[in-house]
DNA sequence: AATGAATGAGGATTCATTCAT
DNA sequence: TATGAATGAATCCTCATTCAT
């Protein structure tokens, strides 16, 4: 199912369906194929006429949204004029959308997790890199940015920064998650864009 | 099922046959309460006559083991001398012992699921911090091993302490877990350790 | 769907598709209105223009396809002249075409199943008998023949006779369908063809 | 489920069902393993708790049957003193018992099947050839018979004379299932009695 | 007339939980 | 107290049939 075709309406529904179901908190491996055809307004065998099984159709609908979660992130960072820019505009949209701050939390957890729909994701994931020409990817973008700007100085391994992005953005995502917090957003993003941008500085 | 009471005999192998199913690779949301039993040698029943249901079972497990891990590692935090020996010690923890890594990470993973036992565990855990005297909590005596060397000069937020150091070590679970590295796991221990002291303290 | 009719196009590919079907060792009980339409090349709401359920499509496509076959029987056994090479033709002839043979064979399971589409292929045949002037059959054929050139001379009642002819031909089919056999096909089929006309005339 | 070990009672309750099912004249390939456990009496999970699936349950209790029916059937042969009276032992047999006819028609018919449970049967019979020290068979018996009492004289093959044997055996068994009959079942058996006799012994 | 997308009743199988022993 | 045989609700998936185009 690319995403290239024009995609069939009801793998539109289904797709939506499983989207909305996750984003009211559903538990992946719970979710149950009349659930989601239920919500998508289609009978339960139409889901079997475009998928072979319960796996493949949850999976594929989570790769889809991720593919567009991610590009339009990419997007987005893309219209930033640098590295801090793009560190608060991340933050910023956690903040903002619950959807997409639960989504981002939801895919680390799911790219984490044992069960078979997971499995399948990540197995995707890894044939979508192979085939496409190119993978989005946001972070990398984002190193990207810092190096042409010149707020990346330090010869950094760029694993080890990528970790420090990517550990972060989870690490704040986890933090608003939690309701007890002794000190407000703004500051916490302050505090994780400047730690970020001095330690790839190396400046003060 | 308090940890102080001495555990019957028949608990203690059904939270070790719990333990060794997670961390055999097993889907916590598909592990059957059969496969507990057995694995702990006795009879399927008898599990009921200890736990009401499986979720209570399993999450009674968990937080059992999360306890004992918590309080292993906070001895050995309390016999280092200071923050930076302490990082470099859970770095190199996740290193030695791929079960505990991976028992972190699928701590991590579990706190962030929505299942049935997910939501329990997290309960139990709430519960715990609320009516037991003192809870163990390895990320904040980092932090105060820290304050009392002087390596924490700065007035940050313990929040954000909290969210740097949690972060980092993720990251770096994630990371070993990962095959294909490009640099070795040493200079990415170095690299984590110095960008955490460096930031807390202040320094260049 | 009588056999006088010119046939429809679509109708000749359905038969057409069932009887391959069946001859490629398909479970008549099995097989899916999807396998027919597919193999017809037509769609699968076509089927349901000319047959009212899946039933009454397999079976009258197996009743115009036995027709046939006993036809064709009936125009060989025509051409000989007397019992015994009648006798040697039927047996030859499941020796040559396999398919001929397994058609018997699956002739005879069919007629002794007790599924739908057996059954209603059952009433088929009896109605068949009923309105059409004459049903083709090429045992009673045989033992006509027999009665012509004298070779069948005692006074047996003409039902044991198809019995005792019957039975032969089927358990030779199951012989060579068979494998292990001890004795070759040509001495297994004199001793049939010999001892059904001996048993005829009251020879020795 | 061999059956030297004393049968569970369940198994027992399930064997008795699908004989009943299928005495009933219910179609093997569509009996539903809810009419088998009902029938039996116990819970549906029950029948998975001795059997891997339905195609198992099925097969295993037609083995169960015709085992003991082949038994039965060997020993009443042991009791006649010479071929002719085994032989009007099994036709009368037939007409008896119209369960048993019917169930030998049956088993012609179920191990010409192409469906799944016919499949395994069919395995089944052979693995139990391989492994059993003897397989009760009462064609062989009945030709062991005729040899000893010299009833059978002529230098014939035995796949032929078993050949001959069954199929009148068969042919009576779809005679007397038919409604329509012109000459009584006496003189019937008393033909095919004959018949196979005259051609054992090459006499008149 | 022909199609095939859509449907949903139906059936096999799983597994948490119970309860008689 | 310990057991494990028995249970049946729950759920995936199939496929005959319909009907809008």
């Amino acid at each position: 199912m690319s995403t290239r075709e024009k995609m069939p309406q009801k793998v539109e529904a289904l797709y939506r369906a499983v989207q909305e179901l996750i984003e009211e908190g559903a538990d992946i491996n719970r979710i149950k194929v009349a659930d989601i055809t239920e919500r998508a307004g289609i009978g339960k065998g139409t889901a079997y006429e475009y998928f072979p099984n319960k796996e493949e159709l949850i999976s594929s609908a989570m790769l889809y949204h991720m593919n567009i979660i991610y590009r339009e992130i990419g997007k987005e960072i893309r219209k930033r004029k640098n590295l801090e820019e793009s560190i608060y505009f991340m933050l910023g949209a956690m903040d903002e959308r619950i959807g997409q701050r639960d989504c981002f939390l939801k895919c680390v957890h799911i790219l984490t997790d044992s069960g078979e729909i997971s499995k399948k994701l990540r197995r995707k994931i890894e044939e979508q890199k192979e085939h496409a020409d190119w993978q989005e990817d946001f972070i990398r973008q984002m190193i990207e940015l810092g190096r042409q700007t010149g707020e990346i100085s330090l010869k950094l391994p760029e694993d080890y920064m990528y970790l420090a992005i990517a550990s972060k953005l989870v690490g704040y995502a986890i933090y608003i998650t939690d309701n007890g917090k002794n000190c407000n957003n703004t500051e916490m993003q302050k505090l994780i864009c400047e730690s970020l941008l001095r330690e790839f500085t190396g400046g003060i």
